[in-house]
DNA sequence: GCCGCGATTTGCGGTAACGCAAACCGCCGG
DNA sequence: CCGGCGGTTTGCGTTACCGCAAATCGCGGC
């Protein structure tokens, strides 16, 4: 990957958008590519936190492993999305894994010349700060939605969540690009295998899915799946 | 309160612990302070966001209504806690209601002078940092318990939780000093009030808890909760 | 001291969702 | 073309937890 292919990836990350040219192109500078092969990790859940990283292409699912061996997903990460500097900047080992779903590209600065880019260019750490805010709220979005909701609307919700996200418009509905099993949802959704198979299976028979035994899964009538996610 | 009590204050609180004197001083200096009585809201969800607070003395309790009249407890908050800055520094509407449940005080910057200084002062930035990822990680580890553990494990954590950051040592055990209903660890937990208070009453029956029909907990035998919040 | 309100306790069905187990299917390699 | 493997579907019994409703209790006000 040229620098100016860098740069391009650079200037549409989330941490860098609407910088100046400057900032931008001091942090393609400092950066190295990396490529992990679907099915493999970035890092560890629990290794040493040392180098942040952007996505360049690809996509990857952040995995988080419980003590009692549990496993969960925290999210979907796709070009733009910054990996790993939480823990960076906090100085903790990473809590979570992510793996890629297919082949994926990414950047990758070490600390230091991370820590470099966020002297130099101060308004990084505003950007930086708005980054975690909205995971955090996003967090509490999902926290409040499995403490009171009942399966089926988080189901559609997080469905819906993904497309928004990810989807890409095909001739019958929106699809999900990439491979979500039904062990995904339940693991995003706090619950079941079963119970997500099931409950998407009587979506398809209402005609509102496509994907029967299938990874990639088609939104046929989104605006019913919207009234599933909202209603009382 | 004076000077020397802000100072007090802002050096224990965790966004300014461990920096330079000229730094606490300057925060100090650029605060007001305001008095919450039992039962009022620092401010409401959905407002602008357009201060920064932190807890001098007291309690908060930060409640989170959903859209379908739901009611969630985010956390509570006490002594040298930050309330409201992410939603400042986002620029978005406060996305909760911070409840006093005992008399509070609470230290007041405006968004233009917590800028100021966070200019002046580089570290900050840091720390801030810091303490959105504690956020981050805090409600990742409570998303996976709601959505992997059983009811009674929950509970249970929450109430260690809350007594390793709050309680008070008494002759029979941990007490958790200040009113928390069956109701708001109904609404920490993700449960009903019903289940919390028959939960409650077995470990009160096995000498876990005392606190029959009071608010104010007793932690009797630590170690068996600890077992229970751990148990597979 | 008595009354009434709000929080808690407890009983009793009801049910959403789990968990096991078996059948099913599509894909990949031989 | 066939066989096996991994993800999916589906049936069925079980259960943890909810939701209503009534009884109980503590506390503050009069």
């Amino acid at each position: 990957m040229d620098k100016s292919a860098r740069i391009a990836v650079v200037e549409r990350a989330k941490l860098f958008a609407g910088l100046p040219d400057d900032t931008v192109a001091a942090a393609a500078d400092g950066a190295q590519v990396r490529v992990i092969d679907k099915g493999e990790a970035v890092f560890r859940q629990g290794d040493d936190a040392t180098h942040h990283f952007i996505v360049a292409w690809g996509r990857l699912r952040l995995d988080q492993t419980t003590p009692d061996g549990k496993n969960i997903v925290l999210r979907f990460m796709g070009p733009g999305d910054l990996v790993g500097s939480v823990a960076v900047w906090r100085n903790v080992p990473y809590p979570a894994t992510p793996l890629a779903v297919d082949e994926t590209r990414l950047l990758v600065w070490s600390e230091a010349r991370m820590m470099e880019l966020m002297q130099a260019h101060p308004p990084l750490a505003m950007k930086a700060m708005n980054m975690m805010g909205g995971r955090i709220e996003e967090l509490q979005e999902r926290l409040q939605q499995v403490a009171t909701q009942q399966v089926e609307r988080r189901i559609a919700a997080t469905i819906l969540k993904i497309a928004n996200q990810s989807g890409r418009k095909v001739e019958t509905g929106v699809e999900i690009p990439f491979a979500l099993s039904r062990q995904d949802l339940a693991e995003m959704t706090g619950t079941t295998l079963h119970t997500v198979s099931r409950t998407l299976s009587g979506w398809i028979d209402e005609g509102i899915l496509e994907g029967r035994r299938s990874s990639h899964l088609v939104i046929c009538r989104p605006h019913r799946l919207v009234e599933i996610a909202e209603q009382a």
